[in-house]
DNA sequence: TTGGCAAAACTGGTCTGACCAGTTGGTAAT
DNA sequence: ATTACCAACTGGTCAGACCAGTTTTGCCAA
C-alpha cells in the first residue's frame, strides 16, 4: 500500500484511539516527516487524506487540528428526550439496565482482549479508587470505572453509544449505588463483583470478563426490582450534576 | 482557500454532475496540473482528498477511478463523527457489527417477549417485503425488519440508541447486502436466518430468538470479514439515501 | 521597568525537477 | 505467430527552494 495512505490509517488509529484529544494541534509537518522518515510531501498527502475524511482539519501558518467531530467528544449533552422519561418512568432505569447488560459485557469482553498497557492502567486506577469515596453521594468513580472498560474495548461505535447514554448512565449508577450501597451485604457483592471483573479484564480472559460484566448489570438490575418489591421506595435521584 | 481543496470540491463537483460516470478514468495527475495551470504536488492532494472522502480510487501505474458508488449526496442526516469514519474505515463497520451483535440479539429477545398483535402484524408484513425486491439495490427492507423487530421489545432505550445509529445501520446493512447478496449461498443462509428469527419471535420464544438474532448478525461480521480475506473488495457504499 | 514594534522562527502552501516503480503496448528477434 | 524486451505511459517518493500566514523573541524607546 502507498505510504501516505499507510500513514494516514495509523495517524486516525492514533487519534480513535484517544492518542491524540479532539482540538489538540498535531505535530508540523516538518516534524512529522522526520520522525517517520518520509518526505513531507507525503506527510501532506497523508494529511489531506484525514481532511477529506474530516478526521482533521487544517489551518495555514497555525498547523493541524483533530475535528472536534471526532471521537469520544465531551459535550453531547444530548439525550434528548430520554433524560425527562426517567424521571416518573422508573421503567427507564431498567430499560437502560437491559440494554447495559448487553454493552457491557461486549465492552469487558473486548476490553480483555484488547486493551493496551495504557488501558490497563487506566482500568486500575480507576478500580483503586472505588471504595476511597462517600458512596452515597457519589456515583462517578463507579461510572469511571466502567467508562474506563468501555474505552478500553477500542470499538469507536461502542464508545460512542455509551457515551451517548453518558448521562442516563450516571443517573442510574447513581440510582444504584444510593439504593444498593447502604445494605452492606449487596455492598460486598457489588464490590466482589467489581474485583472479579477487574482481575478477569487483567487477566485477558474475555469469556470471563464478558460473563462478570453481564452478571454484575444483571444483579444490579434485579436489585433494584427485589428491593422495589419489598416496597421500599427507590430513592429517585435527579439531574443535580454539577 | 487552499488550491488544492477547491480543486478537490471542483472535480468533485464535475463527478458528481455526471460530468465523470463511476469507473471512468480520471485524467493523469500530469495533465490535470497541466490543465489546470498548478503544480502536480496540488493535484496529487487534490486527488488524496477525494480518496479520503472515497470519492475516488487510485492504481499505481494504471491511474485515478470514479470510485464505483458516488453519492449524487442529498443532505446530511448527520449521526455526527460516525458517518465520516466510515468512509475509508472499514473497521466501523465491524465495530458496528460486534454492537449489532448485543442489541439485536437483546432486541429480538425482548420482542419474542412482549411484542403486542399488533407488532407482530408489523413484523410479519416487513417480513413478507424481505424478497420481494431487488436485493442489490436495496437495503431499506432488511432494515425495516430488524426495524420492526426493534420496535416490538418496548425498550425505549434499545429503541433510542439503535435509532441514533440508524443511518450507519444503513449503511452497513447496504453494505452487507450489496456484498452478500450477490452470492447464492449467502443469500439462502441469511434468507433462512431471517425465516428462523421471524418463527421464533411469533412463537414467542425469546431464548430462540436472542441466540438467532445474534448468530445471524454474527454471519453477517464473519462473512464480511472472510470476503474481505479472499482478497475481494469489499464493496464500499457511501451516503445515498433517498 | 514597561510598552510596543520589528525581526526571527515557527506554521502550512506551492513549485520544480528529478528519480523510482508498476502497467501497457508495440516492436524486434526468434 | 510467438516471445522477449524496451519505451512510454501511469502513479509514488524525494529534495530543496520559496511564498504566505502566525507566534515568539528580543530589543529599543518611553
Amino acid at each position: 500500500m502507498a505510504i501516505a495512505q499507510e500513514i494516514s490509517f495509523r495517524l486516525e488509529q492514533l487519534i480513535l484511539d484517544g492518542g491524540l484529544a479532539p482540538e489538540q494541534k498535531m505535530p508540523s509537518e516538518r516534524q512529522l516527516a522526520t520522525r517517520l522518515g518520509v518526505s513531507r510531501a507525503v506527510i501532506r498527502e497523508a494529511l489531506h487524506e484525514l481532511q477529506g475524511r474530516g478526521v482533521i482539519e487544517t489551518r495555514h501558518g497555525k498547523g493541524s487540528f483533530v475535528s472536534q467531530i471526532v471521537s469520544t467528544n465531551e459535550e453531547h449533552t444530548d439525550d434528548g428526550p430520554l433524560l425527562h422519561m426517567f424521571n416518573g418512568h422508573p421503567r427507564t432505569l431498567y430499560d437502560l439496565l437491559e440494554v447495559r447488560e448487553q454493552l457491557e459485557g461486549q465492552a469487558a469482553y473486548l476490553a480483555a482482549k484488547r486493551a493496551t498497557p495504557q488501558d490497563l492502567h487506566r482500568i486500575t486506577k480507576a478500580f483503586s479508587k472505588l471504595d476511597q469515596t462517600d458512596p452515597l453521594t457519589n456515583a462517578k468513580p463507579d461510572h469511571n470505572f466502567h467508562q474506563a472498560i468501555v474505552e478500553a474495548s477500542h470499538n469507536p461505535v461502542l464508545v460512542h453509544v455509551l457515551n451517548g447514554l453518558k448521562n442516563l448512565m450516571l443517573l442510574t449508577v447513581q440510582a444504584s449505588v444510593a439504593n444498593l450501597n447502604p445494605r452492606e451485604e449487596m455492598r460486598n457483592k457489588i464490590t466482589t463483583q467489581h474485583r472479579r471483573l477487574y482481575q478477569a479484564i487483567m487477566a485477558r480472559k474475555p469469556e470471563s470478563a464478558k460473563r462478570l460484566a453481564t452478571a454484575h448489570v444483571r444483579f444490579v438490575n434485579e436489585s433494584m426490582k427485589e428491593i422495589e418489591r419489598q416496597g421500599t421506595k427507590i430513592i429517585r435521584v435527579s439531574l443535580d450534576r454539577a
